[in-house]
RNA sequence: GGGCGCGUAGCUCAGCGGUAGAGCACUGUCUUGACAUGGCAGGGGUCACAGGUUCAAUCCCUGUCGCGCCCA
């Protein structure tokens, strides 16, 4: 028997494993099934499981399982990525914690009792901090129920990956797609890299605009120039005005003189300024500002350094001010330009300012050389395959997205100033001369060929962006660059799927190296969702506290209502995805109905015969169960096929829920606690039938109670475990069945709102009188009779030739019933609620009536329509009239 | 500033040319042998606003307002 409520901790922690042991995650290869793959998206190894992992692998698993059981040859490809910048800065934090720090440049300059690991040493603490914590996620994705195939988990940095990334960086340099350049990037004074586009997040600051004066080179006048950033003047080597600006365009070839540096600099003109903003004139610091480096170019305009990588004055600028923090700066300069009555006026200004997303402090746009992916020809083939449909987006709009990163692609900056991560397989000889091979030996090779000697190579210190292993995924986790068996029979894989915060960052990387090194795309399909937020649409942080933790969700209502919850969210087209915590809840509950569904089934012997054919079923309650199961498997499958996974969660809810347990268990009572006999067999078996069947369509999305309930059920020591059941086939549908169901369903309820409208006691069980029911109707009472008086407390049910007159009266079909109530009852109240029923039926006739009296709707809407307009008058009428002669009745 | 999306019940959201839906919350009622993590019944909506197309608009088009995301 089993207990009164659904306890998720015990049975999940026991069926994991079991899955896994069992073998039901592994793939086969060698299999002639159909592959059906995804790759994960891999997390990063050290961290942990948040709302967005829970949502995101949710709906993997969720197809991963649905076509296991539709009998495909699935792999989903497990894996973590290193995390660069957030690896190595947990790991430093750490040490620092210890006072140990970074033997890097400037470090000197801190703690002198400091300990500094030097790279070695430091890779090593981070491998240790790997072994400690990187079982986390995985651990949790287990929690979470994902069934990824375990046994081929990889990692961004082990042997065989690491292999790809070194071949794919050489091959692209030999092929003139990677290559050093010498221009601003987005770096970091914090992490003291560089780092891409992508990684920088502008948060509005509330700031200043100061207003600098400049004077003009020979004369008594000045320009005014309006900045946020006054630091950056010392590096400034122009003005530009607007061409056409009437204030400002008579100093255009003018020189200003810069103050406090003394520098002439050159008033240019240049569309970039916008004489409506700030005072029109703006300064051009090429080195500080990406603006100001295309206006420099267009200009011929020096770019001219003056911060060092930890963004401090360095010895460009005017002695005072070196070595000072930008910020200090800041200070400094303003207050020195006052001085010189430089500053005409300094407003409060709210403007966007770069941040770094993990070192947190605003990023510098800095002038270095960096080693580029030349990303404008990488996307020329993605490109032309999501144009041409090779690849899918969904939904649609993402394609869009795509096409709009795309085209307007950056040359992609893969160095990162980092330890943690794959060396750049680069050496330079004394001249400074690059090569770039496998392997330091081949480097060597390449270089005595070049020297015509052995000479001293030193390799680049710098490692690659972690995207750059990243976009590799999709074919270096199938084991590229051997040609194996999985690359031959898993690649395109089926679907990725992911959020629309890593369209850029990933999706389009992948898509670039995979038509690069694979020539095919990486996935036919791209699945993208949106951010899960709080119920206010805040974006869920751990500094603003309203961060919802999935394992605590887990351990309060289980993992299949957390995924239940998921997948019901999933189809929300905006971007955001506001989770309330009681939507967990009631996932909860939604799990315990079913389980309790079944515990009625147990308790009333439902079993399925040997060679049991649901086609059999005589009696119409069981014919139309069988009919609701058929199409919640139809609904289920095309939503999913759809990638409508909140379509399919509805459609299972609204089955069990609303009709096995709230009609096909009530109405299933009488037969099961009535005589034995052939009825009740049949039930017995019809229950068992479509629970088993419940029980796998509702699988992929709530995995654990589902296996658990089929092992209750008695199938597993048949059949083996629930994930490994094939999939469902919709079986017909009997509409006579429907038809019949659908009439009974009425009744009941019509009967129910009557009595409870009365305040009718629920223990007054009244007769039900029948007046003008059809043959079909009669027997329709007959058959049902046991079931109706059951469920809407009626004892008796009677033909009559006319309604009595205290008594309730409702209206269904052709038919009146009236339930007698003597004195019970207020019969005013039910004057009135006749009357109410009338009105809302006469009201409908009326338009229906103004439709209808419309030449134009007649002649120009389609006949079915109008035909369907007709019929619907006439129900409307009919019933309106049935109910004014029980109205008469009341009143006689 | 540009692009995309969203404004539907108190809240969170489905729906999308022809009867306005769900979950939660709310009200009343019921502990009857599956389930109170529940049953039964009920209240609650000018589908943001203004125009247009159409026989017919919550749905399509245009504009306005509000909100969000991405890009500059």
């Amino acid at each position: 028997m089993l207990d009164k409520t659904y306890d998720p901790k015990e049975i999940e922690a026991r069926l994991y494993p079991q899955w896994e042991q069992s073998g039901a995650f592994r793939a086969h290869p060698e299999s002639p099934k159909p592959p059906y793959c995804i790759v994960i998206p891999p997390p990063n190894v050290t961290g942990s499981l948040h709302m967005g992992h829970a949502l995101d692998n949710t709906l993997q698993d969720v197809l991963i399982r649905w076509r296991r059981m539709k009998g495909d040859d699935v792999l989903w490809q497990p894996g973590t990525d290193h995390a660069g910048i957030a690896t190595q800065m947990v790991v430093v934090r750490n040490l620092e914690q210890e006072g140990i720090g970074l033997a890097v440049e400037g470090a000197e300059k801190g703690d002198g009792n400091k300990k500094l690991l030097n790279r070695e040493e430091f890779l090593a603490k981070v491998w240790e901090w790997k072994a400690y914590s990187g079982g986390t996620i995985t651990r949790q994705l287990r929690r979470l129920g994902a069934s990824c195939d375990w046994s081929r988990e990889r990692f961004t940095m082990d042997e065989g990956l690491s292999r790809a990334v070194l071949k794919v960086f050489v091959d692209l340099y030999k092929a003139g797609l990677i290559y050093k350049d010498n221009r601003l990037v987005n770096w970091d004074p914090k992490m003291l890299t560089a780092i891409s586009d992508l990684e920088v997040e502008s948060r509005e600051v509330r700031g200043h605009l100061w207003y600098l004066k400049y004077p003009i080179e020979g004369s008594d006048e000045h320009i005014v120039v309006a900045t946020t950033r006054p630091e950056t003047m010392l590096g400034d080597t122009g003005v530009a005005v607007h061409p056409d600006d009437p204030k400002w365009k008579h100093l255009i070839g003018k020189q200003a003189i810069l103050p406090l540096v003394g520098r002439r600099i050159p008033i240019v003109a240049d569309e970039y300024s916008d004489p409506e903003k700030g005072s029109g004139a703006v300064k051009i610091t090429p080195a500080h500002d990406f603006n100001d480096f295309e206006v420099g170019r267009r200009h011929n305009l020096e770019a001219i350094s003056v911060f060092d990588k930890f963004a401090r004055l360095n010895d460009k600028a005017p002695e005072k001010y070196r070595g000072l923090d930008r910020f200090d700066a800041r200070k400094k300069i303003v207050a020195d330009m006052e001085e010189l009555g430089l500053v005409e006026k300094i407003e409060p200004h709210t403007h966007a300012v770069p941040y770094g997303d993990r070192g947190g402090v605003p990023v510098e746009p800095f002038l270095t050389e960096q080693w580029y992916a030349d990303a404008k020809k990488l996307a020329e083939a993605p490109i032309a395959a999501a144009r041409d449909g090779r690849v899918k987006f969904v939904p649609e709009r993402g394609r869009g997205e795509f096409f709009r990163w795309m085209e307007n692609i950056e040359p992609w900056c893969i160095s990162r100033q980092l330890w943690w991560g794959h060396q750049i397989p680069a050496w330079y000889g004394p001249d400074k001369k690059i090569f770039v091979a496998l392997s330091e030996d081949e480097a060597r090779e390449e270089a005595r060929r070049h020297y015509g000697k052995d000479v001293a190579l030193a390799r680049d210190p710098d490692v690659l962006d972690t995207w750059f292993s990243s976009a590799l995924w999709p074919f270096s986790t199938l084991g590229w660059p051997d040609q194996t068996v999985e690359l031959e029979k898993y690649y395109p894989t089926s679907v990725l799927v992911t959020g629309w915060d890593i369209l850029f960052f990933w999706v389009a990387r992948m898509m670039m190296m995979g038509m690069q090194f694979m020539t095919e795309v990486p996935f036919r399909t791209v699945y993208l969702h949106g951010l899960v937020t709080d119920e206010k649409g805040q974006k869920m942080s751990k500094s603003k506290g309203n961060a919802m933790d999935p394992l605590e969700l887990i351990d309060k209502y289980g993992a299949d209502a957390l995924r239940f919850t998921m997948a019901s969210l999933a189809a929300n087209n905006a971007g955001r995805l506001r989770l309330a915590p009681t939507r967990v809840e009631s996932s909860r509950n939604f799990a315990t109905k079913l389980w309790n569904a079944t515990r009625f089934a147990e308790m009333n012997g439902a079993a399925l015969p040997q060679g049991f054919v649901p086609e059999s079923a005589k009696l119409t309650v069981n014919k139309w169960v069988l009919g609701e199961l058929a199409r919640a498997n139809t609904t289920v499958d095309k939503a999913l096929a759809e990638f409508r996974l909140n379509d399919a969660a509805t459609a299972l809810y609204e089955f069990i829920w609303g009709i096995v347990c709230d009609w096909y268990v009530e109405l299933s009572k009488p037969i099961l606690q009535g005589d034995d006999g052939p009825e009740k067999d049949e039930t017995r078996a019809v229950t068992a039938c479509v629970l088993r069947e419940t029980v796998k369509l509702l699988h992929p999305v709530m995995p654990f109670i589902t296996e658990e309930l089929w092992d209750k059920l008695g199938h597993r020591a048949g059949h083996g475990m629930l994930i490994a059941q094939p999939w469902p086939q919709p079986t017909p549908v009997d509409a006579d069945a429907e038809a019949e169901i659908g009439w009974l369903v009425k009744l009941i309820s019509d009967i129910r709102s009557a009595r409870a409208e009365l305040n009718v006691p629920g223990g007054a069980k009244l007769k039900l009188l029948v007046v003008g029911a059809s043959d079909t109707t009669q027997k329709r009472l007959d058959v049902h009779r046991a079931a109706i008086e059951r469920l809407s407390r009626v004892e008796g049910v009677e033909a009559a030739a006319i309604a009595p007159k205290a008594a309730l009266q409702i209206v269904v079909g052709e038919a009146a019933y009236a339930l007698p109530v003597g004195d019970v009852i207020d019969l005013k109240a039910e004057g009135a609620r006749l009357q109410k029923e009338i009105k809302k039926l006469a009201d409908e006739v009326g338009k229906i009536d103004a439709k209808l009296g419309n030449a134009a709707f007649v002649s120009r809407a389609p006949e079915e329509v109008v035909e369907e307009q007709r019929e619907r008058r006439t129900q409307a009428e009919q019933t309106r009239a049935r109910l004014s002669t029980a109205l008469e009745r009341l009143g006689a």
